[in-house]
DNA sequence: AGTCCACAGGAAGGGCAGGCGA
DNA sequence: TCGCCTGCCCTTCCTGTGGACT
């Protein structure tokens, strides 16, 4: 294939534009991290007593999406290991991300997941909740330390599986006789604390620090820091950063986003071998991004929830919106001709409820008076992904 | 004021698969 | 191998809801 030498020739020959690629990947922990001294110092503070054996406050660390709430606060704990090495203190972090399937999302593999994470070796499934709390509060008094646990999207794991697993957790304190357990919880849902039970509430909540969102001046400093150091031979076209801060910040100040624009943007000018990054490039990344979330989404549905798009998505053409009716009226026919066994009203709504959190769908419970009451579903996607969705969803059905 | 629609969404429980210990 | 435990997906049953209609 003369092309495809071709395309590797002009790989090879061309200048590369990243010198180094982590640095503006989601889990690259940078050495300074701009505008968050405070929080940083707030943090650090609390959790100080650890290294002199006592056992530091809980902390409830609140903030937007890519305000930074994670990398601070892995970056703390970083420190406070090292600083604990001066010291006799053991201290030992363990970071759960409740978001991510199959890590966190019920009591039993959360617990399963630190036991591992400190060593332990426990099956993912299958043996008794208190056996399993027994074996983690085995490894916890193995040696005296302070066990510091990091958990991310705290909400989510309540959303699942009760607020019982943290009221234990924070109870064991009581029991632990040579070690202590302090917990960080993150969450992006500022109203979270309320919904817990007040037990929980008064045990969890003995700190509290708020991540606020960058604005664009703010972002522009931390993708130039960033940049400086990921592509230091490449020139960027005036006004790369300035863009991509200011797409970020009216996303309510997303450093997450604005790294990934800036490294999509480096990336589609690498491949065609362009020696500069420009500002088109920005554009296009936006829309990359945003394709890619809602295709990788779709892919990863499973067989029932896809039906359920692809009914959603017949219901929806030529129309603005759709109800929960028409959808399942469709779905029902889709299943038919597919020959496959159609689940019930009762589990459609709830796989279209998750659609929406993918961001896929956007709804909203009307009542429309004498002729009932039912959920308004729009898709929130523009026709350009939409297209690449149902080519997705025809070569799942054939 | 009462009725009624078309659902939303909570609760309980069934069935299945993965895994453990005897 | 069997009984038991777990999570997960799903169904069944139920109550609640908000506004148009009577």
């Amino acid at each position: 294939m003369p092309e495809l030498q071709q395309i590797f020739n002009q790989f090879i020959e061309s200048k590369p534009i990243f010198a180094n690629r982590s640095i503006l990947s989601l889990s690259f922990t940078p050495i300074t991290i701009p505008h968050r001294e405070n929080e940083i110092e707030g943090l650090g503070r609390i959790l100080a007593p650890a290294l002199k054996g006592g056992k530091p406050s809980n902390v409830f660390v609140y903030g937007k999406t890519g305000t930074g709430k994670t990398l601070v606060s892995k970056y703390v704990t970083e420190e406070l290991e090292k600083a604990s090495k001066t010291t006799n203190q053991k201290l030992k972090t363990v970071y759960i991300n409740c978001k991510l399937r199959h890590s966190a999302d019920t009591e039993y593999r959360l617990l399963a997941y630190i036991i591992k994470e400190l060593g332990g070796d426990v099956p993912f499934t299958g043996l008794p909740t208190d056996k399993i709390f027994s074996t983690f509060y085995e490894f916890v008094e193995r040696e005296s330390q302070c066990l510091i646990l990091i958990i991310d999207e705290i909400d989510s794991l309540i959303k699942k599986t009760g607020d019982g697993v943290l009221y234990s957790l924070t109870r064991m304190n009581q029991d632990l006789k040579k070690s202590k357990i302090c917990i960080i919880g993150i969450t992006n849902d500022l109203s979270f604390i309320e919904t817990l039970d007040p037990r929980v509430r008064s045990s969890l909540n003995e700190e509290e620090i708020v991540f606020s969102p960058y604005n664009a001046f703010q972002l522009q400093e931390i993708l130039r820091q960033r940049a400086n150091i990921a592509f230091p031979n490449s020139s960027m076209e005036a006004g790369v950063i300035e863009k991509c801060s200011g797409l970020a910040a009216q996303e309510h100040g997303d450093a997450r986003r604005a790294l990934d624009l800036l490294r999509v943007a480096a990336e589609i000018a690498e491949r065609r071998g362009e020696p500069v990054i420009k500002i088109s490039n920005v554009d296009e990344a936006q829309e990359k991004i945003d394709t890619d979330r809602v295709t990788e989404a779709v892919k990863m549905q499973p067989r029932q929830s896809q039906a359920v798009l692809n009914s959603l998505m017949e219901a929806s053409a030529g129309k603005k919106d759709v109800e929960t009716g028409d959808v399942f009226e469709k779905y029902t026919n889709f299943c038919s001709i597919h020959h496959i066994k159609p689940l019930t009203h009762r589990r459609i709504s709830d796989l279209i409820a998750e659609l929406e959190l993918f961001g896929i769908i956007s709804s909203k419970v009307v009542s429309k008076g004498r002729y009932g009451r039912t959920r308004v579903i729009s898709l929130s996607i523009n026709d350009e992904i939409k297209v690449k969705v149902q080519t997705i969803l025809k070569e799942s059905f054939g």
